[in-house]
RNA sequence: GGCGCAUUCGUCUAGCGGCCAAGGACAUCGCCCUCUCAAGGCGGAGAUCACGGGUUCGAAUCCCGUAUGCGCCA
């Protein structure tokens, strides 16, 4: 490889961080950080109309929260200038686009166009009626003399600028390292608007300019960008500049296999961090969608994959977001969590509003931090994303929820012995000396041995009393986190309830 | 409509001419473990490698065509 490797990744702020946009920056960076090059983010925001408030935020953000730093580019979200070929947003670089597209029109390799829309519109519908491929006819070119157009110019008159594509030509071929080459016919390629009425360059001026300037080696972007690249390679040679190595990668598909966007579900990748999944695992995932090691790796930390990752394992095809195998990932990396860490990473999904999936709102924030260490390892590997833990932790929380007291008694139990295990389970416990977890089930074992039962049928009641519900962690590891006062007031009005009804 | 890219189990993929009557993972099914739920272990089912022609002693792998899908432009 090249000494000095330099990508970009060049979202524009006109949306969501989208995952596919996301997959692109972390082919990027992981690519840099391979090779020891650098990694440049470059805002592309001379589309002023599609200008969302807060959205380069956004995607600043997801890019530090899946830990991909930059070493150019913007240093918050207006001040582009980190780095020495700043600035890094376009919108503050349109001199250059200028003075570019000004080089083109003096060799004639561009040249300026005053055709309405009308006009534009009548003549595709024309070329659309004649069955022949719609594209600019070069009226300008060849009706207008540069006299012509020069004083019209000057007269004021809207106009935009064109590249004259060199339809004279036999072809013109893209290398694409994923891809091979791929060729084209200059001629079926029409001439494109480089700079805009508004004086603001369409993509493809930008773009090469940017690349150039910043000396980027490699463009890895997505697939959908393949079409535009024999234009930017006739562009490259129109400047006279070396073009970089191309490498498009496959697309991200929705489950229909077309581009995954929203209504597929979640695309940003900020839902995904507020929905629970780690960063790690959604880079993770994120890394095979499209690149693959071998035929049997498939977890990978950061290291590992700025260790292994190259274009060479880079696939063609267009690969579907399946989010059940992110799912399934995110609880394996959850689980491989020290206890610490999942308990401060859990804590602030508690602690959300109850409205948005947290604790109710009566219980006091923040929470304790040692009784959340030490609920942790009962949740750990009953959870596939951090947003569950309510779900799984709310009872310890909360009081006993209302049940039905036929819930106490369990297949194959009668009412009469279940009312006895518990009446002598609670009295067991009332005489306990400490409150520990295996010691309290080693007071239960003879219980049960004693009134003839299964060990589920007698657990099983307990658990209803002591936490209204069917399913929770392991019983004595709750009740001794539950604490003494909550197990005994639950054991006796279980009682009482199952008396009454009988 | 034009141009381009792609095509291996439902999904992500391994495979770069013989090791493949195709391997791994998710999902699914069954069994085991088990106080519920999970987690974990074991096993099953699941792909005529889109289709049709070539090339070759030999093709999922190379070439050509067709189909389908997707993307871009309009």
């Amino acid at each position: 490889m090249p000494d000095t490797v330099r990508v970009r990744f060049a979202p524009s702020p006109t949306g969501e961080p989208h995952v596919g946009n996301i997959r692109t920056a972390l082919f990027n960076w992981l690519f840099a950080r391979h090779h020891g090059g650098s990694f440049i983010v470059r805002v592309e925001d001379t589309d002023q109309e599609r200008k969302v408030e807060g959205a380069l935020k956004s995607i600043l953000a997801s890019l530090k929260w899946m830990g991909m730093d930059w070493d150019e580019g913007p240093e918050g979200d207006t001040d582009g200038s980190r780095g020495p070929h700043g600035p890094y947003f376009q919108s503050q670089r349109l001199h250059m686009y200028k003075e570019a597209a000004d080089v083109l029109l003096a060799k004639g390799d561009a040249y300026i166009c005053f055709c309405t829309p009308e006009r534009l519109d009548q003549m595709r519908k024309a070329q659309t009626d004649a069955k022949r491929p719609p594209g600019y006819d070069r009226h300008c070119l060849l009706e207008l003399t540069a006299e012509e157009r020069q004083s019209r110019v000057d007269a004021g008159e809207e106009h935009v600028i064109r590249f004259r594509i060199p339809w004279e030509l036999p072809e013109v071929v893209v290398h694409d390292v994923i891809r091979g080459d791929v060729t084209w016919e200059p001629k079926l390629l029409d001439d494109f608007v480089m700079m805009k009425s508004d004086g603001f360059p369409t993509y493809h001026l930008a773009n090469i300019v940017d690349d150039h300037a910043m000396e980027i080696t490699h463009v890895m972007r997505a697939e959908e960008w393949l079409p535009s690249t024999p234009r930017h390679v006739l562009l490259y040679q129109a400047f006279g500049w070396t073009p970089p190595v191309f490498a498009h990668m496959p697309m991200i598909l929705g489950d229909d296999r077309a581009k995954l966007s929203k209504r597929h579900g979640a695309t940003s990748a900020l839902e995904y961090k507020a929905n629970g999944y780690l960063p790690e695992a959604l880079t993770n995932f994120m890394a095979l969608l499209g690149w693959s090691l071998d035929d049997h790796t498939e977890i990978f930390s950061q290291e590992d994959l700025i260790k292994h990752f190259t274009l060479e394992h880079v696939g063609k095809a267009g690969a579907i977001f399946d989010a059940e195998k992110l799912t399934w990932m995110n609880g394996l990396y959850i689980r491989a969590l020290s206890i610490p860490d999942l308990a401060s990473r859990l804590q602030p999904f508690l602690e959300r509003p109850q409205a948005e999936g947290g604790l109710p709102d009566d219980v006091a924030r923040p929470l304790d931090s040692d009784f959340l260490l030490q609920l942790t390892p009962l949740v750990q590997e009953r959870i596939k994303t951090l947003a569950d833990v309510t779900g799984v932790l709310g009872l310890f929380f909360e009081d006993i929820a209302d049940y039905d007291s036929a819930m106490l008694i369990q297949k194959g139990a009668t009412a009469d012995n279940t009312i006895s295990a518990l009446k002598g389970v609670l009295k067991q416990f009332e005489s306990a000396k400490t409150w520990d977890g295996a010691e309290l089930e080693a007071m239960v074992k003879p219980l049960v041995d004693e009134l003839e039962m299964k060990p589920g049928q007698v657990f099983g009641a307990i658990r209803v009393a002591v936490t209204g519900r069917a399913v929770s962690p392991p019983l004595f590891e709750t009740i001794q986190a539950l604490g003494r006062e909550r197990a005994l007031s639950g054991l006796r009005s279980a009682v009482a309830a199952l008396t009454a009804a009988t």
